[in-house]
DNA sequence: GCCGTACCGTACCGTACGGTTCGGCTCATA
DNA sequence: TATGAGCCGAACCGTACGGTACGGTACGGC
């Protein structure tokens, strides 16, 4: 159970970046219809500009999601004086960022693109969605719980299994009811209670009594 | 947050079943290549059947979806004499069946494709795999958690909050890794120390201490 | 002023796929 | 043995889409 790195390509230039939003605009508002027609009249370039400068479509959805993916990166959670209060206080950081990625729908659409070419084995979409999701994620996370057990607030064997109970605590069925269409109403002030709540269970879990 | 019903339709012939049996295999194996024509080759049968009875590859995929959906219906659980020992028993019992149905082929297969076109707003797969899936089960864990309740063995103010917090512990990020391809190796031995520990931290969380 | 480069817009090609049509086979009923 | 319903297999149609080709324009270097 490795972590994969989270893969770094050569960054796009302004244009490019440009037309990588309009892929992502188009993903959003129309998921279906991501035609190389429609993105290259949305980004009003030509479609040959689109095939010389990312090969393929193929081409064209990974730089889509590395690129989306290189401006989640949010910000580090650095091991300061962890007591019991700024364990927490980050834990609940990182469960809200992670809930409002996971609710973005530019997350949500660029799940779906992968997920759906997931099933074909051209590509590998899916990989670098999880590399820069998931696994980007417990890479940030553990050293976070590591430092809480080595200032004696948590206790585990593995951190990857904390992380992966952490994850499960705050993501439930958010995720999968959002790709699968469900209409959740998940404001600022729901994905905090969410956020708080799942960080008190994790912390009534692993957490170690404070003497 | 109510719970949509699971849908339910006349059951059909025994060739019609063959024939949704063939869209299974045939999204298993190569979900993206799932066209009428391959249809109709693998079950050897006409597309103008396929079309005669299911009306069009939508009607095809929904017939699919609840075919599938029909029998995956496990076990009930009966709210018998209920201690502390058969509540989690019963509590393993559902977190293993969750568990080896979202890893089946069968299930990533068709979340796969539900998932693929809930970003097209024709058609309904995604919440047809919703109200079969997710919501199904929590229709059914409820009323196990509201008598564990009922027998003094749990706590909690909201069965639905309850039931979340379960789901999340049992699938934790098991689902999203395989819609997005990861290969986990996730034997029957894996899957029943999964549910027994998800189970455990479902009791930590919400179990009542017994006098 | 001339040329090469980069790009836009559009027309075009090939193919894959959803859906329709039709000829022919099988079989049950009369 | 005639008839018709149900189905198979294959040919067919229209369209959408990935990918290519090409004419035209703006611009920087010589």
């Amino acid at each position: 159970m490795e972590s994969s790195p989270a893969i770094e390509t050569t960054t796009p230039s302004a244009r490019q970046q440009a037309v990588l939003d309009a892929v992502l605009g188009l993903m959003v508002e129309a998921g279906d219809q991501l035609t190389m027609d429609a993105v290259a009249r949305r980004a009003s370039c030509s479609k040959e500009t689109l095939y010389k400068w990312f090969r393929d479509r193929d081409g064209l959805l990974t730089a889509t999601v590395q690129w989306q993916a290189s401006r989640v990166r949010a910000g580090r959670y650095e091991a300061r004086a962890l007591d019991v209060a700024t364990l927490s206080e980050s834990l609940r950081d990182f469960a809200t960022t992670w809930l409002e990625v996971i609710s973005s729908s530019a997350s949500i659409a660029l799940n779906r693109i992968a997920i759906g070419d997931a099933g074909s084995r051209k590509s590998n979409l899916g990989s670098i969605v999880l590399a820069n999701g998931r696994f980007a994620i417990g890479d940030r996370l553990k050293p976070l719980l590591e430092a809480g057990r080595a200032a004696g607030l948590l206790a585990f064997d593995d951190s990857e299994t904390a992380f992966r109970t952490f994850f499960g605590l705050v993501g439930r069925d958010v995720q999968i009811r959002l790709l699968l269409g469900d209409a959740i109403d998940f404001d600022a002030a729901e994905i905090r209670r969410d956020a708080a709540s799942a960080v008190e269970q994790f912390l009534a879990l692993y957490g170690q009594p404070q003497s």
